[in-house]
DNA sequence: GTGGTCTAGACCACA
DNA sequence: GTGGTCTAGACCACG
């Protein structure tokens, strides 16, 4: 389960699984033909409403991204050129997403050394758990 | 006026100004103290209703990054998340957001140990420049 | 719809009914779980627009009151303050609540000796009941 | 100092001063030809604009709760009999402003044992000082 | 001049 | 059906 919904963002549901879906199809993490979960497993996952799941697959059908065959599910379209990211944009928006969590850390009151330890944490031992 | 609204990306206008307002504080882009433009001076800037500027401020200040004075005008304030929320909820909200930049990283197209290296170069560097 | 508006206090309406409900809530009159009436009802009820009311439901929620799910409608959530606000700030603001309470007295004619004695009473006792 | 202004209740300021000395003269606590503070001086001690306090004090004469003769200051003016409260009506108040105490504790977490223990401390020892 | 509240009403997001 | 966003514009509170 490779999406992640923040339902507190303001940002439609429908469309954070379309942005994320896009990128992950330009990024190449998603490759033509492969299927896509189904609009039911997908939604029980996310425990949100199926209707928002194929709202989402709907608006990716629309432009081209994937392609919904009734009775089969959602696949990958074929890549249109123009939707690939170099790996030059890709670093791009990694680092705009590095940004976002900088700007998040400060105003949650933690230091960049702070920021620094707790990601290292973060990333050898996952998340962290209660108990 | 650094403010700029993209009224095509789904994000509600309220919520563009409120992030571009937090990153430039933590950006040491707007320092404490510092004014911010009149609610009606904005709102004719972007060609946007007051409302939509106001509902921005309000937003900011009830999360203890701007200070509204009726009468007067919005100011910077000084930052003091930590010693509002408790540090559990600091620290849940900042493994948020090392989730989004998981989630993000992964779509586009990068291994857990990419972005850890990234970080780590990022962390250390600074943000990478073109050149 | 025990809600009741006074369009003469000059406390803004949308505060009348924030205030009406943390009440209610804490008061046990409305439980965890519990379905509020819809923005629209409300307003309808109260004859106000519906705007001022969901000015209101959004108060309760962001102070974690009530939980606003889109499509669905507004219910009471589980009591969290004491996870997501630091000791000291909650300390703070219910020294403040005193504060307040000390200065309502002080107006009422009250010596600190007989608010501390009726206090006394009124904690151990419960409310004073007529007859 | 016996006035209580708090700004992020959304009441107006100039209305928290009118409705508290109004209670206090209703409560013969203030009387008759007794002498107000000063507008300068009370906008001092509060930190508050002198033309909040002039508004306040503008109210308090129209409505023949108070006399301002220019040059000498504010006085309060003789008291008409239906403003005058009974001891039963303040103690009435007075259980209201335990009930709203009761409210805010209960939502900033604490229990009424541990509100109990935290008046017996504040009304012997006074509010908490940092050091 | 500043921001705050409220209304009336359009249109969107989501179940 | 639910709530969310935005606009246009009146009127108030405050400096």
């Amino acid at each position: 389960m490779w999406f992640h919904i923040d339902t507190t963002s303001g940002t439609p549901v429908y469309l954070q699984i379309y942005q994320q879906a896009k990128q992950a199809v330009a990024a190449g993490v998603l490759r033509s033909g492969e299927q896509l979960p189904s609009v039911r497993a997908l939604a029980e996952g996310l425990v949100i409403n199926p209707n928002t799941v194929a709202r989402a697959y709907q608006e990716l059908e629309r432009d081209g991204i994937i392609e919904i065959i009734r009775g089969k599910g959602a696949f990958v379209a074929a890549r249109k050129a123009e939707l690939v990211l170099s790996r030059e944009e890709r670093l791009r928006r990694l680092t705009e997403a590095f940004e976002r969590l900088k700007v998040e850390a400060y105003h949650l009151g933690f230091t960049p050394e702070e920021l620094r330890d707790l990601l290292e944490v973060y990333l050898t031992e996952g998340p962290a758990r209660p108990g």
